[in-house]
RNA sequence: GGGCGCGUAGCUCAGUUGGCAGAGCAACAGACUUUUAAUCUGUGGGUCGAAGGUUCGAUUCCUUCCGCGCUCACCA
């Protein structure tokens, strides 16, 4: 049922008729003068000129009337219109476009520019190049593809059909290269560190862990650039910024990918505060350029983004929404007030995950407008540095907006005996169980022991971001193949499952190439 | 991982209180030289997600499995 020529042969037949015709169906090149949207651009002079222009793009829809027909062009700037008519192109070329060519080729065209009588700009053909037979029908061109699992497992033909998501993925790269534009005009430098870790670090989640065959070693995939960009900061870099993908081994939902993007950045001399303010800058910046406005609607929630956003001390935060005065609580008298108010809170995990979990109960999603709430308590920020006027809560802040979390930045820890003792106590917890607790990282504590200058970090999610941005109520519409289960193909041999297995057990067979011809085939 | 829901033609969807599986679009044959959801006439197209079970008979009822969605848990 998967190969397409099992699957539509009438589309095969079509296809071994235009090769027995001598045409083929599978050209190298064809050059095109005007894009489809520069020709409704300039209609006027294009028709006036009447010089022939030249335009490519896959077939959305035919309209046959015998000896004549219209149909239309999609490409990456849109829709043009052509009239092909037998009087024309010639009787051979004409038999060719209405029989053997259809919704769902590609074709190229060339010829005059004229309007018709509905007043639609058109390209009336003189010559026609088939570029490429499609072997596959396209879906309806009313409905459209609705279906969600086709819409993300086969993106390709989301796009054709579905014009919105071309433009929400527009928007997604207009958004990180606006970020881009304003680090640069902050001084930055765009740094790439790795993404294979013989440690994982800078966040706590949960790895995915793989194997490097000619080493024999075990390696993780980065859950966060943090621990490299510091090292960077050591080094004397100043002012570095990552885009790119972390991966955490941890549950999907409407929020959640397991490969994600993720901006972070690292100055020196300057504290959270400074922080702060500059993704408030950072926001505005890319609000104004992305979409011209700081008043925004995301899922039915007017925002306003305009600054200053207030900043509220987490502890604060928590009182003034629950009534819970967290600090004159002992241990035992949170745990049992986080019982009483219908929390399900391990006090074993410690104080830090309490206050955590009251903020997340009480406060969170009250979140609408942005809003930093600062002054984490110290177990959950291992690598933040203590407040001087209480050395149980950090120098932290998180962003929120509309709930979720969009920035969690600090002013870093660089004292390297207390990031020791830190790691020390991280270790601790993930002997009492905590999955995610930070590993102890020599070389970073090496690096730090050199001398890190005062520095504030932040991280920023960016497929959130582009979620807030375009409206997009689910992370997968953000992102192009967002992360499904395999799916299965009822015939021919499948596909990476002779591959060597990931390497919980240490080194596998040697010959775990995944096979590009087997593995593709298969893909229907 | 738990709960709820969904899976029928290439696409969008009906439907069967258990009795030969339907429409529109797409496709195919024909008519039509300014249409645009073109129109008109005709035709073909299904492992009803998969496997078991109950039954004279299952796409329908039951069980398990697969996939997707929502949600809870998890998750800076």
């Amino acid at each position: 049922m998967s190969s397409p020529i099992e699957f539509n042969r009438q589309r095969y037949s079509k296809l071994e008729e235009i090769r027995a015709r001598g045409i083929d169906p599978y050209p190298v090149r064809y050059d095109v003068t005007h894009p489809a949207q520069s020709i409704l651009d300039q209609a006027e002079a294009l028709i006036e000129s009447t010089e022939p222009v030249t335009v490519a793009g896959r077939i959305t829809s035919k309209r046959g009337h015998g000896k004549s027909g219209f149909a239309h062009l999609l490409d990456r700037t849109g829709r043009i219109q052509i009239y092909v008519r037998l009087d024309r192109v010639g009787t051979d070329a004409y038999e060719v476009y209405d029989q053997l060519i259809e919704v769902g080729d590609y074709l190229g065209v060339k010829g005059a520019v004229f309007t018709t009588r509905t007043g639609e700009t058109t390209v009336m053909a003189d010559e026609l190049t088939l570029l490429s037979k499609s072997l596959r029908a396209l879906p309806e061109k009313w409905h459209g593809l609705r279906d969600i699992e086709t819409r993300y497992r086969q993106r390709y033909v989301d796009l054709i059909i579905n014009p919105g998501v071309k433009e929400v993925f527009l928007k997604r790269s207009r958004l990180i290269r606006s970020i881009q534009r304003f680090m640069d005009g902050e001084g930055f430098i765009e740094v790439e560190t790795p993404i294979l870790q013989p440690l994982y670090g800078g966040a706590l989640a949960r790895p995915f862990k793989t194997h490097h065959q000619a080493l024999d070693m075990p390696l993780f995939m980065r859950i966060a650039d943090e621990l490299y960009l510091k090292r960077l900061i050591v080094g004397g870099m100043e002012r570095v910024y990552e885009i790119g993908h972390d991966f955490r081994n941890e549950g999907i939902d409407r929020t959640h990918n397991p490969e994600f993007t993720m901006l972070e950045f690292y100055i020196a001399y300057v504290d959270y505060e400074y922080i702060m303010d500059l993704v408030e800058r950072l926001f505005v910046a890319v609000f104004e350029e992305v979409n011209g406005t700081l008043e925004h609607t995301y899922q039915d929630h007017a925002i306003d983004l305009s600054p200053p956003w207030p900043r509220i001390p987490m502890l604060e935060a928590i009182r003034a929404n629950s009534g819970i005065d967290v600090a004159g609580l002992s241990n035992g008298e949170l745990a049992a007030v986080c019982g009483e108010r219908g929390l399900d809170v391990d006090a074993g995990l410690g104080r830090g995950r309490m206050i955590d979990g009251l903020f997340e109960h009480f406060v969170q999603d009250r979140l609408v407008n942005p809003t930093f709430i600062t002054d984490y308590p110290v177990e959950i920020s291992p690598l933040a540095k203590r407040r001087q006027d209480d050395p149980n809560l950090t120098e932290r802040f998180e962003l929120f907006i509309c709930g979720s979390e969009f920035a969690n930045a600090f002013t870093e820890l660089n004292d390297p005996v207390d990031q020791r003792r830190r790691f020390e106590e991280q270790v601790e917890m993930q002997r009492k169980g905590d999955g995610e607790a930070h590993a102890m990282d020599e070389d970073f504590l090496r690096a730090m022991e050199y001398g890190m200058p005062p520095t504030g970090g932040c991280g920023i999610g960016i497929d959130r971001l582009a979620m807030l941005v375009t409206d997009s109520a689910n992370i997968k519409d953000v992102l192009l193949f967002p992360h499904l289960r395999r799916e299965s193909f009822e015939d021919g041999p499948g596909g990476p499952d002779g591959v060597e297995d990931d390497a919980e057990d240490g080194p596998g067979e040697a010959d775990g190439r995944p096979d590009r011809a087997s593995g593709a085939q298969d893909a229907e």
